[in-house]
DNA sequence: TTTTCTAATTATCGAATGATGATTAAGGGA
DNA sequence: TCCCTTAATCATCATTCGATAATTAGAAAA
């Protein structure tokens, strides 16, 4: 009779005395599925427990807690990050609703985790650097591109010569809401989840792009006549 | 010489011994400005400092911190609701994109603040069951009743005869999230915040009123020949 | 098998948390 | 003016927090 059973089962489950770089791996994967369920203010005695090992492990992986947190932004912040998104939307070669189905279908499984979308969340509710600098990232690498190739499907100046409107941003950011939203719907607000996202995603961009020649002409117009025109302005307004 | 100065000050600013209403009254607005920013792990005593009083005193206002926090709760997602946008939803003597538009308009100017949105999504993701409650509602009062009008104005079935389909709701819920996600990028991610949201919610309801008819008819040819019809189904699905 | 290295746990620290009496003092009524 | 009610604070409790040092024990090398 050869001794199976009780040592496999250890093995599969924690295993004591892992590697070291297996057993960092094991606390920062934890990590980013506990704190993305409880918030960073989740104890590091649960997390530990939620890992099947002691507290005072986690300190001789990591120095802190706050640089297990630092860990774990930048796996789901950093990782997450396609750059072939911005050659993709600006494949003139393609028609623009079919650039942005495509790259709206792709984000979409980019960023539909739970882990992903909470963690981002709790971040910027903490005003995070790192949440800040990803939406900027957003802003400049996708959002921009998006109103630049609009510019030039409906017949306006391209940036170089008109700069580009906040209005116009606004836009663009109404079909990247419908995206997140329904994300958030999913994985923060546990209701009625999005079926079908890449039937909805056609359906949406569709909906925007017959609808974008007249939309820029009126943002244009309203710019021409109403108060501000640049793009960059300060946040903030408490009350 | 009369004695001013030092007494106006405090009188102004704390007033020691307040009449116990105008005191709980005082603390229930410190508290939702302090748990809005920090989340409610912010800790008793920092609240305390922030209201500028004791803080063994908010105990002999509040048994204990969960009841303050409900009373939080309830003033952020209770008294924020009006009835009458559900009325004004079904005036069918009004045309749908003005009954849309007028009624984003009023729903914005009512959840465009930094306590409301930032409290609404702390509670969510804490998966307090408040949280889901008013999404029900929303659910319930808002949105399907705009589905119902969509119907109407594209011709199609009114909801007794034929059911209503998840799709339908994430079509309307697309407006509803550029609405949304507008706020949040303003008291979240502080990112380029909205400007002239009245404008952009006409523009907005514009579109998806353009778009509806071919939207609907297109969804309703989805469900004929897809998989699931009816509205609801489990949500979850970690990975 | 025995030895050796080090992954992992146990025990514990000081600081911070929510919460509870004991004490002080503000301010209206006599 | 004094008194008496009670709003408010002070001092302190038991827990829990992040973090550290001492100890144990697992697996490869000898």
């Amino acid at each position: 009779m050869p001794d199976t059973s009780a040592k496999d089962e250890l093995k599969k489950s924690s295993s004591r005395r892992l590697a070291p770089d297996a057993r960092a791996q094991q606390i920062l994967e934890g990590a980013i599925s506990y704190f993305a369920e409880y918030g960073f203010d989740g104890g590091t005695r649960a997390l530990a427990a939620h890992l099947g090992i002691s507290q005072a492990l986690l300190f001789r992986y990591f120095p802190n807690k706050a640089a297990l947190v630092d860990r774990v932004y930048e796996v789901v912040f950093l990782n997450r990050w396609n750059p072939e998104w911005k050659v993709l939307l600006m494949q003139r070669d393609l028609p623009l609703a079919a650039r942005l189905a495509s790259f709206y279908k792709d984000y979409n499984r980019s960023i539909d985790r739970f882990e992903v979308i909470r963690i981002s969340l709790f971040s910027a509710l903490r005003h995070e650097s790192i949440s800040q600098r990803y939406v900027a990232r957003l802003r400049e690498q996708l959002i921009a591109p998006i109103v630049a190739e609009c510019r030039a499907f409906v017949g306006l100046p391209p940036p170089e010569i008109l700069p580009l409107h906040a209005l116009e941003e606004q836009l663009v950011l109404g079909l990247h809401a419908t995206v997140i939203y329904g994300i958030m719907r999913k994985h923060v607000f546990h209701a009625a989840p999005p079926t079908e996202p890449d039937f909805m995603i056609e359906l949406q961009v569709d909906g925007f792009i017959q609808h974008a020649k007249e939309a820029f002409r009126r943002v244009h117009a309203h710019a021409a006549s109403g108060s501000e025109r640049i793009v960059n302005r300060k946040a903030e307004s408490i009350s």
